[in-house]
DNA sequence: TACAAGTATAGACTATACTCTAATGTTGTT
DNA sequence: AACAACATTAGAGTATAGTCTATACTTGTA
């Protein structure tokens, strides 16, 4: 699939995929054959690394974590072992993520306690 | 204090600070009676603002929300109201944020199953 | 008094992550 | 053939959040 429907199916615009190509997130094929044009062919592969890309985005992962994230779900040139250390180590790191987070609702109800009892 | 101490007591360098009181998070005060120089004085709440600032930009939030946040606990112009609707539009996000996360440790957790069936 | 250390300001610079524009070429439809 | 729609590239621009430099003045210490 051409961008044009790559953007369609993800949401997200071309000027952004070209963005992540550019990073190295994905890679579009461009076939020999073709002499005409040099357009790149995306796979549903790609469809599907867009979509964690998102996500992993939505919880605040740098474009660099990304990258490594997809390494260890796709790069075949890397051990099982370098992947599950990239893996167990995103793990930690959300871990401890949720535990910030919990620690500032924490605090906010306080705030919360606050506004209530100075202004009462 | 002087912005030096400030520094020091937060660990958060003077430049910052500095930038933190352009953007508006932070007020220091000049005081009238002192004509020799422009130098700008902390209080105690200065130092929990800035330890908020931190705490709250390790879990994603932006100047822009932490400065809600840091209206909602100390402006005097804002009700009740006011402020009792921000701090609870931010546990929403948190609460939004550790939603996510947890998705993202399954799915991360799935790559992990998955690395390890393929390879062994 | 000399001089190091502290302070303020403007503005330049960096990094991340886009977002957009312009120029140019290709493809598809009528 | 004409023309819209699509594709690529380089490079400029934007927003956020600092980070640093240069200049200049002030304060504290030997």
């Amino acid at each position: 699939m051409l961008i044009n429907e790559l953007s369609k199916r993800t949401g997200i615009t071309a000027h952004t995929i070209r963005f992540y190509e550019k990073s190295g997130l994905i890679k579009g094929k461009r076939y020999e054959n073709v002499k005409s044009n040099n357009y790149y062919h995306y796979d549903e592969d790609t469809v599907e690394k867009l979509e964690l890309i998102r996500d992993a985005k939505s919880v605040g992962f740098t474009i660099h974590e990304i990258s490594q994230l997809i390494d260890a779900w796709y790069n075949n040139k890397m051990t099982v072992t370098e992947k599950l250390s990239i893996l167990d180590e995103k793990l930690l790191s959300i871990d401890e993520r949720i535990k910030q987070l919990k620690e500032m609702k924490k605090l906010i109800s306080h705030f919360k306690k606050d506004v209530l009892t100075d202004n009462c």
